[in-house]
DNA sequence: TGACGATATGTCAGATTCGACATATTATTT
DNA sequence: AAATAATATGTCGAATCTGACATATCGTCA
């Protein structure tokens, strides 16, 4: 590992489902986060690469430049479903796209 | 290519934003909607490969036993995000979720 | 055939997410 | 520093999704 940043998994406002407060997340929960924290990142990666705006993406999908903000903060509140079609709209193929999610040095050009 | 059942992508109530009427999706959107059916298909497979009902993967989820069935046949109105969450709570692993996303033969055993 | 377990389909009220908008914060350029 | 562009943050009504439930269909076994 080296480009993993720290992966800071900020959690910040997360609502983690009813009794397991913040820490004791299960190893699926934890799995689930990291693979929002992926795509986040490589949506993000992804679009600078692409030397897009928010407001550009944002455009391209009927969507709004302070929701492709949440998504790539990973903000609570934002579905997989939002952040895979914005990826989609950046030109990411399915095989780019499985390599973002399986992690491990897979942030390739675009 | 041999597993891939002809792929039928049925397509069935789905929305397929405004103005593209079921013919003419976008590439994006035709792209999506693979992922979805991937999914579908993988969670069904695993399932079944580790003999288990919908009731019980659905009482893991703390779902029910038709939401699970709309998932598996990739019906309007689920999330991917739920069916990843299934796919997980199932055991799936990123590597392996990355497989079914990325299609090509994947669907080793669990 | 009838009973039974599993899966499919339809509906609905409550919960969550959406796009939009306002506004703050952070670069970048002059 | 002021202006400008880009991004972050917060809020809100409307749209969508969720779990639960009822019920139908299917498959298998006695």
């Amino acid at each position: 590992m080296r480009e993993e940043k720290k992966k800071r998994l900020a959690t910040k406002g997360w609502k983690v489902g009813s009794a397991s407060a913040f820490l004791g997340l299960s190893k699926d929960e934890e799995t689930y986060i990291e693979i929002r924290l992926r795509l986040a990142e490589g949506l993000k990666n992804r679009r600078l690469r692409r030397g897009r705006t928010q407001l550009g993406l944002a455009k391209a999908l009927h969507s709004s430049q302070s929701r492709i903000a949440k998504m790539e903060a990973s903000a609570p509140g934002v579905t997989l479903d939002l952040m895979i079609r914005a990826l989609l709209a950046l030109g990411t193929s399915k095989r780019e796209l499985a390599a973002i999610i399986a992690g491990g040095s897979s942030a390739r050009a675009a």
